[in-house]
DNA sequence: GTTAATGCAAACACTTTGCAGCCGC
DNA sequence: GCGGCTGCAAAGTGTTTGCATTAAC
């Protein structure tokens, strides 16, 4: 996983300033690994600095998002953000409880390989999510609401 | 895939009233097959008949939603709709020329397999979207930008 | 004639942008 | 001290909702 002083190094190194509210982003999104949205961001650092805007954090995110220090997950109306970690993973999204679930890369090689060998397709798995129900409400399974 | 005259027959049974509206939804998006937004509905249908609101053609797509006409697809900031065809498929989404391929439901069989087993999970393959580069726009691939 | 569906407008949630002042370097 | 960054407020999207009127049945 990308440690946070590693990150702030990058920032650095390609000539951003280290300010206070970048740090805070980073250090929420470290201390809350998996995919997390930009009002849980914003709900942690409150805890620590309640003035804080939204428009930092998206504009910290976007600039995390350009040096690949974070990736972006689109799927459910809103945008979900996520520490690159060394050993790729991928999302399971429950429509029911909204919970994520996540799993190997290993899993989507051999179907990634598919689509490359069968369409010249290159599937961009960092990006990658499938919804779907999590084995506890799809247990609870309602009929057509 | 679903002809406008049994989706008719559909609503029909369920109670639902035919109007003008509604078919004229479903008409746009039988001449338009394949994802198709709210924007691009509006405006075939603008062509015959200006004064349908964006407000009626959410909720007769939800409406369709409801009764699996038509699935959902949210990739990309904004939804796009499709009429439920007879033989699924799946979608892959260029990110760089915006071009939409599908590939047949069996290339994923053995994907979803995985999930199901491995985790209980369920996934949703009929809101199932990858992105990523079509092999025309990886051939002429740019570095990072 | 009932009742559901439409159009309109207003509200919504999420995200982006313009700008004056601030602060990291 | 310079210039990038922040906070604030306002605007921009895409989507949803409340309500009076209209039209399908």
């Amino acid at each position: 996983m990308v440690q946070r002083s590693k990150a702030l190094e990058i920032l650095k190194e390609n000539g951003y300033r280290l300010t206070p509210q970048r740090v805070m982003v980073l250090s929420a999104m470290v201390e809350h690994p998996g995919h997390i949205g930009v009002e849980d961001i914003l709900q942690a650092i409150h805890r620590v600095y309640p003035y804080i805007d939204v428009a930092t954090v998206y504009r910290t995110l976007q600039l995390l998002k350009r040096l690949h220090l974070v990736t972006e997950l689109d799927i459910g109306g809103f945008a979900r953000y996520e520490l690159v970690e060394a050993d790729r993973h991928h999302h399971m999204i429950c429509k029911e409880c909204g919970n994520a679930f996540d799993f190997s890369s290993r899993y989507v090689e051999t179907f990634r390989n598919t689509l490359v060998d069968e369409f010249g397709f290159q599937p961009d798995l960092e990006h990658f999510a499938i919804g779907g129900l999590c084995s506890d409400c799809a247990a609870k399974a309602i009929p057509h609401p």
